[in-house]
DNA sequence: CTCATTGCAAAGGATTTGCACTAAT
DNA sequence: ATTAGTGCAAATCCTTTGCAATGAG
């Protein structure tokens, strides 16, 4: 279930990092890599259980701590009160539009933003490492 | 202790909507409205007895609800686990650049970002609501 | 065989809620 | 008098941790 080739990196990962290749290591792997969304930990957990596979809640949050790590998925904050993951899949930084009424996600990319933000960090005596922008609005489905 | 006529808006919106007028709240009001940092609920919470004033737990999240409702205190979520609340002051829209060693937040404001992100919500279909920018980076002091 | 991972349940931190009690209007 | 607010403790939600059992190398 899932392309192989997506939890390939992940195991290659494990092993130049001398750490166990589990079952559930590559199963969580290959739910984030192979979502299209933004999978908070429950999600992810509901998920591997529609397909049969029983992942602790621990071991759920461990191995995404570890996928984080590897650069292969990106941890997001929607302010939420919880957190989403979201496959790198080499993907270069974007930007995120919420619905506020159904919650879909669609993304952007502007390059702008990159050269903006460090000047503005600059001119207050900082230095850039990062910047996150998200918009709020609602949908076209949701005006219907 | 602190300026009277911060709370005075406060009462003001209270006594409109024909809410209670209490001690508690107006304690709260004063310490949120007349503090320049953003605080947590907890930070809140200990200023407040720094004072003598003891205000419950469940008492302060439910007045700064009020005080967000009215407009005069806007909440921030800067990804701590927790979040903030700073006063509006009658300050428009602006963004945050965070030092990621010491946590100092300065503000600023870029006009270009209200009618970017309304472009860029329109080519996704959505109408903009508001956004949200925060800068990572390290302060001139964390450097130093 | 040895050491890291797993699962479960308990612990944690932030925030909310139920409820008897108190205060504002 | 009414009605809403308050404090406390219990409950909730998301996430982390302790620990004995298990599995990878």
């Amino acid at each position: 279930m899932g392309d192989p080739r997506v939890t390939d990196a992940f195991a290659t990962y494990l092993r130049s990092h001398n750490l166990p290749v589990t079952e559930q290591r590559l199963a969580v792997a290959d739910v984030v890599l192979s979502a299209d969304e933004h999978l908070s930990a429950e999600e992810v957990e509901t998920r591997l259980a529609g397909r049969g596979v029983s992942v602790g809640t621990a071991t759920v949050y461990r191995t995404l701590d570890v996928l984080v790590k590897s650069g292969l998925v990106v941890e997001r904050d929607f302010g939420e009160g919880f957190r989403r993951f979201e496959s790198a899949r080499g993907m270069p930084h974007h930007e995120h539009l919420i619905c506020t009424v159904c919650g879909q996600v669609a993304e952007f990319r502007d390059e702008r933003l990159e050269r903006m933000t460090t000047l503005v960090a600059e001119a207050h005596g900082y230095v850039r490492q990062r910047h996150r922008l998200v918009i709020y609005g609602v949908c076209a489905k949701c005006r219907g």
